[in-house]
RNA sequence: GUGGCUGUAGCUCAGUGGUAGAGUCCCGGAUUGUGAUUCCGGUUGUCGUGGGUUCGAUCCCCAUCAGCCACCCCA
């Protein structure tokens, strides 16, 4: 990819013509599904005040830490930051506009997200997701409805192999102390830490346990357990969640170790993964994050949620799942008399719905009608003089063996919603 | 942020220390008004960028940028 001037940010990635039918065929199938749910659309801006952030995601998560697009307005000096995420928006446009004052709220948000991180398969400096937000539900069910909604979006989007993990995190008090037990229990056996370990000590404890280094195996083994940390009530949650999912005929693993990178999370979480797009297998993750509303400043509310990432999506999608929009028609002319008549042409039949595309430029039949096979266009009409003077138009198939006609104009519309 | 691989025509790629080629695409013609097939002809390029070695660098060296893959982390 040769390339001299000004070329697009790393990571930050243009979506081509070429792409757009795939685009547009999840950006529907997400209105409809998340419509079918009666989750309402929420647009925010894309920048807020970094201190938003910082407070929601937790200061010490890599996302703030080393991720952020931080940058100072210079022309009043306030921090600002490019979202990296949907959620604290989300939640602080919620409260801004007392929206929880009418009860509780299912929402969804869609757009681009920013992270300075490494570009990779599946991941990308700006990348987009959807988010969908359930504040102010307490119960399981919501945890449930959040999940099952996942599994109906791989089934519409014609999407296999994606598979859920759940897990609990407990409430925040019992994390908080599960996290204290683990960070001492890892102190006392430092020296046998690798140097991975020792660095996610205080950042990422949980992370520990997952690591790949058999030497650690020793030390993983004998840590305490999230699950001997877990309250009665987040039990009970989880038992709850795990019922409703069963009596739907939702297939679950239960991951222990799985860890959020985020801070607000507790209780709840779960990740829907695949193992076809390398070592960026999470396509969707989520899960309930009670405290974070009080967090960002408002009364405490229970809330679940998920995002998923629309480019890991997008390439799970097959392309024999994506409708194509190819143009009914493209006419061809040659002459001023036919050029006014094709002009004519187009209106009419783009006036009754069809996509017509008129041919510009220079061109003889044979060049134009090039063009009209390149379009992908099912018909292409033609227009000479002799056409023009007479009323008519010639409409040749392109896709099928199927005679020419000459047909007067208003006899053309009947003739296409036959085809 | 760390490591590995890669960067030659719009696209997919070959190639050589003496300033480059194929397929495809595109354009024209065979068919003075008819595509996709066939045949004929033609345009394609600061060989990613900057510097160094050399009489001479697309090739060797260094740096840089970008892409891919993995780590880290995450959607």
């Amino acid at each position: 990819m040769p390339t001299r001037g000004i070329q697009a940010v790393r990571g930050m990635n243009d979506i081509l013509p070429d792409q757009i039918d795939r685009w547009e065929f999840f950006e529907q199938s997400v209105r409809d599904w998340m419509a079918a749910y009666g989750y309402r659309n929420i647009r925010m801006p894309i920048v807020e005040q970094t201190d938003l952030f910082v407070r929601s995601i937790g200061a010490v998560t890599d996302i703030v830490e080393k991720e952020m697009y931080t940058f100072v307005d210079h022309l009043n000096g306030e921090s600002l930051t490019l979202r990296p995420e949907g959620t604290a928006s989300c939640v602080r446009a919620v409260l801004e506009h007392n929206l929880l004052y009418s009860g509780p709220q299912r929402l969804y948000y869609s757009g681009a997200m920013f992270r300075h991180e490494r570009p990779q398969k599946g991941r990308y400096r700006q990348f987009h997701q959807v988010g969908a937000e359930a504040l102010g539900y307490a119960g399981p069910d919501i945890d449930a409805e959040l999940i099952i909604m996942g599994a109906d979006l791989w089934k519409r989007l014609g999407v296999s192999g994606v598979r859920l993990e759940i897990g609990t995190l407990g409430s925040a008090e019992s994390r908080s102390v599960h996290r204290t037990r683990l960070i001492g229990y890892l102190q006392r056996h430092l020296c046998k830490l690798d140097e991975d370990a020792s660095r996610r000590l205080h950042s990422n404890p949980l992370r520990i346990l997952d690591s790949k280094n058999a030497g650690m195996r020793e030390i993983i083994e004998g840590a305490p357990r999230l699950l001997d940390d877990l309250d009665e009530d987040s039990l009970i949650h989880f038992e709850g969640l795990q019922q409703i999912l069963r009596e739907q005929g939702i297939d679950f693993e239960i991951n222990p170790r799985l860890v959020r990178g985020l801070d607000y999370y507790n209780r709840t979480v779960f990740e829907w993964v695949t193992d076809k797009l390398g070592a960026q297998g999470t396509v969707c993750a989520g899960g309930r994050y009670d405290g974070l509303v009080e967090q960002v400043g408002g009364k405490a509310t229970p809330a679940c949620g998920f995002a998923l990432g629309v480019e890991r999506v997008l390439a799970l999608v097959m392309d024999s799942a994506i409708p194509q929009t190819p143009p009914d028609v493209y006419v061809v002319h040659k002459g001023d008399v036919a050029a006014g008549f094709a002009w004519k042409t187009v209106r009419h039949l783009r006036d009754r719905g069809f996509q017509a595309i008129l041919h510009c430029g220079e061109g003889n039949f044979k060049a134009q009608m090039r063009k009209a096979d390149a379009s992908g266009a099912r018909f292409a009409i033609i227009i000479g003089d002799d056409e023009a003077q007479a009323g008519e138009i010639s409409i040749k198939p392109l896709r099928e063996a199927a005679e020419q006609v000459r047909v007067e104009l208003a006899e053309v519309a009947d003739l296409l919603k036959k085809a």
